[in-house]
DNA sequence: GCCAACGTTGGC
DNA sequence: GCCAACGTTGGC
């Protein structure tokens, strides 16, 4: 199972509404970036991600999992670009800030700090576990 | 609200 | 195919 992250302003669709969504899940659509929609192509069902709340919060909030993976986006003309859907799992005891994940000398190589703008990346299991870890403290 | 970083577009 | 201009993202 891989890891990943995803970014969403809560303005447009925060963790609240995707815990509304309950089991079914959510699309999660609207990726307009190259190296964003390739990660999203190399998730598989059952794959989880952390939900991260950009602009408003600047923290990871929760984790979602990906139960139906990559499909042609609804919302791009074009066609380039796809979709998954993820279902809500949890919320984190504790968000996890960008403040203190730049703290953390072990998350440095994450892309979350070093490309602020993608939207979509990996996170290697080492990370995950030192980011749940976090988020009980 | 500003601006750095960076992705995209379009003229050549 | 290069690169200047422009647009967008997201932290501050």
């Amino acid at each position: 199972m891989k890891y990943w992250l995803l970014k969403s302003e809560p303005d447009v669709w925060s963790i609240d509404q995707q815990e509304k969504e309950g089991t079914k899940g959510a699309t999660w659509d609207g990726v307009r970036n190259y190296q964003a929609a390739k990660n999203l192509k190399n998730m598989k069902r059952g794959d989880q991600c952390f939900f991260y709340h950009s602009n408003i919060g600047k923290e990871i909030v929760g984790i979602v999992e990906v139960i139906k993976e990559a499909y042609p986006d609804k919302t791009d003309q074009s066609g380039r670009f796809v979709a998954v859907t993820v279902k809500f799992l949890k919320k984190l005891n504790k968000p996890i800030t960008l403040e203190n994940i730049k703290k953390n000398k072990e998350l440095s190589h994450l892309s979350l700090i070093k490309q602020s703008r993608l939207s979509v990346m990996p996170v290697d299991s080492k990370s995950w576990k030192i980011l749940n870890k976090m988020s009980k403290i």
